[in-house]
DNA sequence: ACCTGAACACCGTTCAAGT
DNA sequence: ACCTGAACACCGTTCAAGT
Protein backbone atom coordinates (compact mmCIF):
# COMPACT_ATOMS: atom_id res chain seq x y z
CA UNK A 1 0.00 0.00 0.00
CA UNK A 2 1.36 3.42 -0.90
CA UNK A 3 2.47 5.83 1.74
CA UNK A 4 -0.63 8.30 0.95
CA UNK A 5 -3.01 5.67 0.98
CA UNK A 6 -2.11 4.52 4.18
CA UNK A 7 -2.43 7.83 6.32
CA UNK A 8 -5.49 8.08 4.52
CA UNK A 9 -7.00 5.13 5.76
CA UNK A 10 -5.49 5.55 9.28
CA UNK A 11 -6.91 8.96 9.09
CA UNK A 12 -10.54 7.53 8.22
CA UNK A 13 -10.13 5.15 11.12
CA UNK A 14 -9.25 7.48 13.76
CA UNK A 15 -12.07 10.20 12.79
CA UNK A 16 -14.90 7.69 11.79
CA UNK A 17 -13.93 6.43 15.53
CA UNK A 18 -14.90 9.77 17.00
CA UNK A 19 -17.43 10.37 15.00
CA UNK A 20 -19.56 7.45 15.49
CA UNK A 21 -19.07 7.67 19.32
CA UNK A 22 -20.85 11.12 18.99
CA UNK A 23 -22.97 10.80 16.19
CA UNK A 24 -24.14 7.09 16.16
CA UNK A 25 -23.24 4.22 13.84
CA UNK A 26 -26.13 5.72 11.13
CA UNK A 27 -23.86 8.38 10.44
CA UNK A 28 -23.67 9.57 7.12
CA UNK A 29 -20.48 7.84 5.07
CA UNK A 30 -20.50 11.45 3.81
CA UNK A 31 -19.67 12.74 6.83
CA UNK A 32 -17.25 10.93 7.95
CA UNK A 33 -15.08 11.70 4.78
CA UNK A 34 -16.03 15.31 5.47
CA UNK A 35 -15.00 15.00 8.46
CA UNK A 36 -11.52 13.42 7.98
CA UNK A 37 -10.72 15.77 4.83
CA UNK A 38 -10.85 12.90 2.08
CA UNK A 39 -13.43 12.67 -0.94
CA UNK A 40 -16.28 10.36 -0.34
CA UNK A 41 -15.03 8.17 -3.36
CA UNK A 42 -11.72 7.84 -1.04
CA UNK A 43 -13.83 6.66 1.82
CA UNK A 44 -15.32 4.22 -0.62
CA UNK A 45 -12.55 2.97 -2.11
CA UNK A 46 -10.67 1.67 1.52
CA UNK A 47 -14.34 0.65 2.74
CA UNK A 48 -16.65 -0.49 0.18
CA UNK A 49 -19.60 -0.92 2.41
CA UNK A 50 -20.56 0.45 5.77
CA UNK A 51 -19.91 -2.78 7.41
CA UNK A 52 -16.46 -2.94 5.88
CA UNK A 53 -15.65 -0.11 8.05
CA UNK A 54 -17.30 -0.58 10.91
CA UNK A 55 -15.59 -4.12 10.95
CA UNK A 56 -12.31 -2.37 10.91
CA UNK A 57 -13.77 -0.10 13.38
CA UNK A 58 -14.81 -3.36 15.84
CA UNK A 59 -12.42 -6.17 15.34
CA UNK A 60 -9.48 -5.47 17.58
CA UNK A 61 -12.28 -4.73 20.23
CA UNK A 62 -14.28 -8.01 19.06
CA UNK A 63 -11.52 -10.03 19.10
CA UNK A 64 -10.43 -8.85 22.40
CA UNK A 65 -14.23 -10.28 23.90
CA UNK A 66 -13.36 -13.45 21.96
CA UNK A 67 -10.21 -14.17 23.68
CA UNK A 68 -11.93 -12.63 26.61
CA UNK A 69 -14.30 -15.64 26.70
CA UNK A 70 -11.35 -17.91 26.08
CA UNK A 71 -9.46 -17.21 29.52
CA UNK A 72 -12.55 -17.24 31.28
CA UNK A 73 -13.10 -20.90 30.55
CA UNK A 74 -10.08 -21.27 33.12
CA UNK A 75 -9.81 -18.29 35.04
CA UNK A 76 -13.47 -18.40 36.35
CA UNK A 77 -16.41 -21.16 37.32
CA UNK A 78 -19.04 -21.49 34.84
CA UNK A 79 -21.60 -19.24 35.78
CA UNK A 80 -19.47 -16.47 36.60
CA UNK A 81 -17.75 -16.98 33.73
CA UNK A 82 -20.98 -16.43 31.28
CA UNK A 83 -22.16 -13.65 33.37
CA UNK A 84 -19.18 -11.66 33.56
CA UNK A 85 -18.89 -12.43 29.94
CA UNK A 86 -22.42 -11.78 29.20
CA UNK A 87 -21.72 -8.25 30.73
CA UNK A 88 -18.52 -6.80 29.16
CA UNK A 89 -20.54 -7.70 25.58
CA UNK A 90 -23.44 -5.78 26.82
CA UNK A 91 -21.20 -2.80 27.77
CA UNK A 92 -18.92 -3.41 24.34
CA UNK A 93 -22.75 -2.60 22.42
CA UNK A 94 -22.96 0.70 24.88
CA UNK A 95 -19.99 2.02 23.51
CA UNK A 96 -21.58 2.65 19.95
CA UNK A 97 -24.65 3.32 19.49
CA UNK A 98 -26.38 1.24 16.56
CA UNK A 99 -24.16 -1.28 16.44
CA UNK A 100 -26.20 -3.97 17.76
CA UNK A 101 -28.37 -3.64 14.96
CA UNK A 102 -25.47 -3.65 12.49
CA UNK A 103 -24.44 -6.97 14.04
CA UNK A 104 -27.90 -8.17 13.96
CA UNK A 105 -28.22 -7.98 10.46
CA UNK A 106 -24.26 -9.27 9.75
CA UNK A 107 -25.34 -11.88 11.92
CA UNK A 108 -27.66 -13.34 8.92
CA UNK A 109 -25.64 -13.20 5.70
CA UNK A 110 -22.22 -14.57 4.99
CA UNK A 111 -21.45 -11.48 2.85
CA UNK A 112 -21.72 -8.87 5.35
CA UNK A 113 -17.76 -7.48 6.44
CA UNK A 114 -19.11 -8.46 10.27
CA UNK A 115 -20.30 -11.42 9.61
CA UNK A 116 -17.12 -13.66 10.77
CA UNK A 117 -17.00 -11.16 13.89
CA UNK A 118 -20.34 -11.68 15.17
CA UNK A 119 -19.70 -15.49 14.08
CA UNK A 120 -16.82 -15.79 16.67
CA UNK A 121 -18.86 -14.10 19.14
CA UNK A 122 -21.64 -16.01 18.97
CA UNK A 123 -19.25 -19.34 18.94
CA UNK A 124 -17.40 -17.93 22.19
CA UNK A 125 -20.88 -17.50 23.92
CA UNK A 126 -22.55 -20.55 22.65
CA UNK A 127 -19.21 -22.55 24.77
CA UNK A 128 -19.40 -20.89 27.64
CA UNK A 129 -23.24 -21.11 28.06
CA UNK A 130 -22.31 -25.04 27.14
CA UNK A 131 -20.12 -25.32 30.23
CA UNK A 132 -22.12 -23.82 32.58
CA UNK A 133 -24.86 -26.10 31.50
CA UNK A 134 -23.07 -29.53 31.59
CA UNK A 135 -22.64 -28.08 35.17
CA UNK A 136 -26.02 -27.42 36.00
CA UNK A 137 -25.51 -23.54 36.82
CA UNK A 138 -27.39 -22.36 33.88
CA UNK A 139 -30.50 -23.81 32.46
CA UNK A 140 -30.74 -26.25 29.93
CA UNK A 141 -33.39 -25.27 28.00
CA UNK A 142 -31.48 -22.55 25.80
CA UNK A 143 -28.84 -22.83 23.04
CA UNK A 144 -26.41 -20.61 21.31
CA UNK A 145 -28.66 -18.91 19.44
CA UNK A 146 -30.91 -17.86 22.13
CA UNK A 147 -28.06 -16.04 23.97
CA UNK A 148 -27.23 -14.44 21.65
CA UNK A 149 -30.44 -12.86 20.61
CA UNK A 150 -31.16 -11.98 24.17
CA UNK A 151 -27.15 -10.35 24.29
CA UNK A 152 -28.35 -8.58 21.00
CA UNK A 153 -32.02 -8.00 22.25
CA UNK A 154 -30.82 -6.58 25.22
CA UNK A 155 -27.96 -4.57 23.49
CA UNK A 156 -30.26 -2.98 21.68
CA UNK A 157 -32.68 -2.03 24.30
CA UNK A 158 -30.46 -0.27 26.52
CA UNK A 159 -29.67 1.82 22.82
CA UNK A 160 -32.97 3.67 23.47
CA UNK A 161 -32.32 6.83 25.71
CA UNK A 162 -35.62 5.94 27.55
CA UNK A 163 -34.28 2.54 28.77
CA UNK A 164 -30.76 3.62 29.81
CA UNK A 165 -32.05 4.39 33.54
CA UNK A 166 -33.31 0.57 33.87
CA UNK A 167 -29.81 -1.01 31.55
CA UNK A 168 -28.28 -2.66 34.62
CA UNK A 169 -31.41 -3.53 36.13
CA UNK A 170 -32.66 -5.15 32.38
CA UNK A 171 -28.88 -6.80 32.46
CA UNK A 172 -29.92 -8.33 36.14
CA UNK A 173 -33.21 -9.50 34.77
CA UNK A 174 -32.12 -11.58 31.87
CA UNK A 175 -28.67 -12.93 33.34
CA UNK A 176 -31.08 -14.21 36.40
CA UNK A 177 -33.13 -16.25 33.76
CA UNK A 178 -30.36 -17.49 32.27
CA UNK A 179 -28.51 -18.55 35.17
CA UNK A 180 -29.80 -21.48 37.82
CA UNK A 181 -29.17 -22.12 41.36
CA UNK A 182 -28.25 -18.83 42.24
CA UNK A 183 -29.51 -17.01 44.77
CA UNK A 184 -30.71 -13.46 43.07
CA UNK A 185 -28.44 -11.71 45.24
CA UNK A 186 -25.55 -13.59 43.85
CA UNK A 187 -26.56 -12.47 40.63
CA UNK A 188 -27.43 -8.79 41.36
CA UNK A 189 -24.37 -8.10 43.48
CA UNK A 190 -22.15 -6.82 40.88
CA UNK A 191 -23.95 -4.26 39.00
CA UNK A 192 -22.21 -2.94 35.26
CA UNK B 1 -62.94 16.84 5.30
CA UNK B 2 -64.05 17.41 1.20
CA UNK B 3 -65.42 13.92 -0.30
CA UNK B 4 -61.48 13.62 -2.58
CA UNK B 5 -59.61 14.24 0.70
CA UNK B 6 -61.55 11.61 2.42
CA UNK B 7 -60.95 9.05 -0.46
CA UNK B 8 -57.62 10.34 -0.62
CA UNK B 9 -56.82 9.44 3.02
CA UNK B 10 -58.66 6.02 3.07
CA UNK B 11 -56.75 5.13 -0.07
CA UNK B 12 -53.34 6.01 1.39
CA UNK B 13 -53.89 4.05 4.62
CA UNK B 14 -55.33 1.13 2.63
CA UNK B 15 -52.38 0.56 0.58
CA UNK B 16 -49.86 1.92 3.15
CA UNK B 17 -50.98 -1.01 5.28
CA UNK B 18 -50.46 -3.51 2.10
CA UNK B 19 -46.95 -2.10 1.69
CA UNK B 20 -46.04 -1.22 5.09
CA UNK B 21 -47.20 -5.24 5.80
CA UNK B 22 -44.75 -6.73 2.79
CA UNK B 23 -41.56 -4.03 2.48
CA UNK B 24 -41.62 -2.91 6.48
CA UNK B 25 -41.97 -0.04 8.48
CA UNK B 26 -38.84 1.75 6.61
CA UNK B 27 -40.46 1.92 3.15
CA UNK B 28 -39.75 5.85 1.36
CA UNK B 29 -43.13 7.63 1.68
CA UNK B 30 -42.09 8.06 -2.14
CA UNK B 31 -43.17 4.80 -2.27
CA UNK B 32 -46.45 4.81 -0.73
CA UNK B 33 -47.24 7.93 -2.60
CA UNK B 34 -46.89 6.26 -5.42
CA UNK B 35 -48.13 3.09 -4.91
CA UNK B 36 -51.47 4.96 -3.94
CA UNK B 37 -51.56 7.00 -7.16
CA UNK B 38 -51.12 10.47 -5.07
CA UNK B 39 -48.37 12.77 -5.00
CA UNK B 40 -46.07 13.09 -2.47
CA UNK B 41 -47.00 16.46 -1.13
CA UNK B 42 -50.99 15.04 -1.04
CA UNK B 43 -49.41 12.32 1.10
CA UNK B 44 -47.35 14.52 3.36
CA UNK B 45 -50.23 16.77 3.74
CA UNK B 46 -52.33 13.82 5.26
CA UNK B 47 -49.80 12.63 7.25
CA UNK B 48 -47.01 14.84 7.92
CA UNK B 49 -44.18 12.68 9.23
CA UNK B 50 -43.43 8.82 8.99
CA UNK B 51 -45.31 8.42 12.78
CA UNK B 52 -48.20 10.30 12.38
CA UNK B 53 -48.84 7.36 9.30
CA UNK B 54 -47.96 4.83 11.39
CA UNK B 55 -50.39 6.25 13.89
CA UNK B 56 -53.37 5.90 12.44
CA UNK B 57 -52.14 2.80 10.80
CA UNK B 58 -51.73 1.49 13.96
CA UNK B 59 -54.24 2.88 16.56
CA UNK B 60 -57.15 0.77 15.98
CA UNK B 61 -55.01 -2.40 17.25
CA UNK B 62 -53.13 -0.81 19.85
CA UNK B 63 -56.22 0.32 21.36
CA UNK B 64 -57.38 -3.17 20.27
CA UNK B 65 -54.89 -4.10 22.99
CA UNK B 66 -55.11 -1.56 25.71
CA UNK B 67 -59.10 -2.50 26.35
CA UNK B 68 -57.55 -6.49 26.06
CA UNK B 69 -55.45 -5.60 28.81
CA UNK B 70 -58.66 -3.91 30.52
CA UNK B 71 -60.89 -7.03 30.19
CA UNK B 72 -57.95 -9.81 31.15
CA UNK B 73 -57.94 -8.23 34.64
CA UNK B 74 -61.02 -9.96 35.81
CA UNK B 75 -60.96 -12.48 32.97
CA UNK B 76 -58.28 -14.45 34.18
CA UNK B 77 -56.02 -14.65 36.87
CA UNK B 78 -53.19 -12.25 37.35
CA UNK B 79 -49.94 -14.06 36.14
CA UNK B 80 -52.04 -15.48 33.23
CA UNK B 81 -53.59 -12.24 32.26
CA UNK B 82 -50.07 -10.87 32.20
CA UNK B 83 -48.79 -13.90 30.27
CA UNK B 84 -51.45 -13.77 27.47
CA UNK B 85 -51.33 -9.98 27.06
CA UNK B 86 -47.72 -10.07 26.82
CA UNK B 87 -47.97 -12.79 24.35
CA UNK B 88 -50.52 -10.89 22.26
CA UNK B 89 -47.97 -7.81 22.16
CA UNK B 90 -45.28 -9.49 20.69
CA UNK B 91 -48.05 -10.87 18.00
CA UNK B 92 -48.50 -7.50 17.34
CA UNK B 93 -45.02 -6.63 16.79
CA UNK B 94 -44.73 -9.40 14.57
CA UNK B 95 -46.95 -8.40 12.44
CA UNK B 96 -45.75 -5.34 10.85
CA UNK B 97 -41.42 -5.47 10.64
CA UNK B 98 -39.50 -2.37 12.33
CA UNK B 99 -42.58 -0.98 14.00
CA UNK B 100 -41.15 -1.77 17.21
CA UNK B 101 -38.30 0.31 16.90
CA UNK B 102 -40.51 3.45 15.74
CA UNK B 103 -42.29 2.79 19.32
CA UNK B 104 -39.40 2.60 21.33
CA UNK B 105 -38.10 5.75 19.78
CA UNK B 106 -41.68 7.75 20.30
CA UNK B 107 -41.69 6.51 23.67
CA UNK B 108 -39.10 9.22 24.53
CA UNK B 109 -40.34 12.31 22.98
CA UNK B 110 -44.08 13.39 23.94
CA UNK B 111 -43.76 15.12 20.28
CA UNK B 112 -44.07 12.17 18.64
CA UNK B 113 -47.51 11.14 17.30
CA UNK B 114 -47.18 7.48 18.51
CA UNK B 115 -46.22 9.08 21.85
CA UNK B 116 -49.97 8.44 23.49
CA UNK B 117 -50.65 5.31 21.74
CA UNK B 118 -46.85 3.68 23.50
CA UNK B 119 -47.65 5.66 26.47
CA UNK B 120 -51.50 3.84 26.56
CA UNK B 121 -49.61 0.41 25.89
CA UNK B 122 -47.37 1.25 28.55
CA UNK B 123 -49.65 1.97 31.50
CA UNK B 124 -51.62 -1.40 30.59
CA UNK B 125 -48.54 -3.64 30.89
CA UNK B 126 -47.53 -1.82 34.09
CA UNK B 127 -50.93 -2.09 35.31
CA UNK B 128 -51.40 -5.92 34.66
CA UNK B 129 -47.37 -6.43 36.10
CA UNK B 130 -48.71 -4.94 39.63
CA UNK B 131 -51.63 -6.73 40.28
CA UNK B 132 -49.68 -10.06 39.29
CA UNK B 133 -46.88 -8.50 41.89
CA UNK B 134 -49.65 -7.93 44.29
CA UNK B 135 -50.43 -11.66 44.19
CA UNK B 136 -47.10 -12.74 44.32
CA UNK B 137 -47.04 -14.91 40.90
CA UNK B 138 -44.76 -11.26 39.05
CA UNK B 139 -41.48 -11.05 40.17
CA UNK B 140 -41.29 -7.93 42.63
CA UNK B 141 -38.34 -6.35 42.04
CA UNK B 142 -39.16 -4.70 38.63
CA UNK B 143 -41.40 -2.20 37.10
CA UNK B 144 -43.41 -1.21 34.07
CA UNK B 145 -40.87 0.37 32.48
CA UNK B 146 -38.67 -2.86 32.41
CA UNK B 147 -41.88 -5.14 31.43
CA UNK B 148 -42.11 -2.54 28.17
CA UNK B 149 -38.29 -2.81 27.82
CA UNK B 150 -38.46 -6.48 27.73
CA UNK B 151 -41.50 -6.42 25.23
CA UNK B 152 -40.27 -3.99 22.71
CA UNK B 153 -36.64 -5.75 23.27
CA UNK B 154 -38.30 -9.02 22.64
CA UNK B 155 -40.39 -7.63 19.40
CA UNK B 156 -37.10 -6.19 18.01
CA UNK B 157 -35.08 -9.31 18.32
CA UNK B 158 -38.18 -11.46 16.82
CA UNK B 159 -38.16 -8.73 13.55
CA UNK B 160 -34.26 -9.94 13.20
CA UNK B 161 -34.85 -12.74 10.88
CA UNK B 162 -32.26 -14.88 11.75
CA UNK B 163 -33.85 -15.10 15.15
CA UNK B 164 -37.45 -16.45 14.03
CA UNK B 165 -37.20 -19.55 14.46
CA UNK B 166 -36.41 -19.18 18.16
CA UNK B 167 -38.96 -16.60 18.71
CA UNK B 168 -41.54 -18.91 20.64
CA UNK B 169 -38.76 -19.69 22.72
CA UNK B 170 -37.69 -16.23 23.43
CA UNK B 171 -41.01 -15.46 24.43
CA UNK B 172 -40.96 -18.33 27.25
CA UNK B 173 -37.43 -17.77 28.66
CA UNK B 174 -38.45 -14.19 29.00
CA UNK B 175 -41.83 -14.64 30.38
CA UNK B 176 -40.29 -17.28 32.62
CA UNK B 177 -38.25 -14.91 33.87
CA UNK B 178 -40.80 -12.25 34.83
CA UNK B 179 -43.51 -15.09 36.39
CA UNK B 180 -42.56 -16.77 40.06
CA UNK B 181 -43.99 -19.49 41.41
CA UNK B 182 -44.53 -21.07 38.33
CA UNK B 183 -43.34 -24.63 37.20
CA UNK B 184 -41.51 -24.09 33.45
CA UNK B 185 -44.32 -26.44 32.35
CA UNK B 186 -46.92 -24.44 32.99
CA UNK B 187 -45.07 -21.44 31.54
CA UNK B 188 -44.44 -23.56 28.29
CA UNK B 189 -47.18 -25.55 27.63
CA UNK B 190 -48.90 -22.39 25.29
CA UNK B 191 -46.35 -22.06 22.69
CA UNK B 192 -47.33 -18.53 20.40
C1' DA C 1 -59.98 23.50 0.41
C1' DC C 2 -57.26 20.40 -1.58
C1' DC C 3 -53.89 18.56 -5.00
C1' DT C 4 -49.45 18.56 -7.38
C1' DG C 5 -45.11 19.22 -9.91
C1' DA C 6 -40.87 21.18 -9.10
C1' DA C 7 -36.99 22.88 -6.52
C1' DC C 8 -34.09 21.90 -2.63
C1' DA C 9 -30.64 19.70 0.30
C1' DC C 10 -29.49 15.45 1.52
C1' DC C 11 -27.94 10.35 0.79
C1' DG C 12 -24.87 6.16 -1.29
C1' DT C 13 -22.97 4.48 -5.81
C1' DT C 14 -20.27 4.84 -9.84
C1' DC C 15 -16.86 6.43 -13.00
C1' DA C 16 -14.02 9.20 -16.01
C1' DA C 17 -10.34 12.35 -15.37
C1' DG C 18 -6.40 13.68 -12.88
C1' DT C 19 -1.58 12.97 -10.42
C1' DA D 1 -1.69 3.02 -7.69
C1' DC D 2 -4.38 6.15 -5.63
C1' DC D 3 -7.36 10.35 -5.25
C1' DT D 4 -11.34 13.18 -6.56
C1' DG D 5 -15.10 15.97 -8.52
C1' DA D 6 -19.16 15.19 -10.87
C1' DA D 7 -23.14 12.74 -12.47
C1' DC D 8 -26.71 9.63 -11.06
C1' DA D 9 -30.84 7.87 -8.79
C1' DC D 10 -32.67 8.03 -4.57
C1' DC D 11 -34.69 10.27 -0.16
C1' DG D 12 -37.89 13.76 2.85
C1' DT D 13 -39.24 18.78 3.02
C1' DT D 14 -41.19 22.84 1.23
C1' DC D 15 -43.83 25.83 -1.63
C1' DA D 16 -45.80 28.32 -5.45
C1' DA D 17 -49.10 27.34 -8.92
C1' DG D 18 -53.17 25.08 -10.21
C1' DT D 19 -58.39 23.51 -9.71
Amino acid sequence: MRADAQKNRSQILTIARAVVAEQGADVSMRDIARRADVGLATLLRHFPTREALFEALLCTHLDALTQKAVELETSASADEALLIWFRELVLFTRSYRGVVAMMAAAHTNPDSALYASCAAVHESGARLLLRAQSEGTARADMNGDDLFALITALGWAVDQPSFVPRADHLVHLITSAILTNRSRYDVKKATI
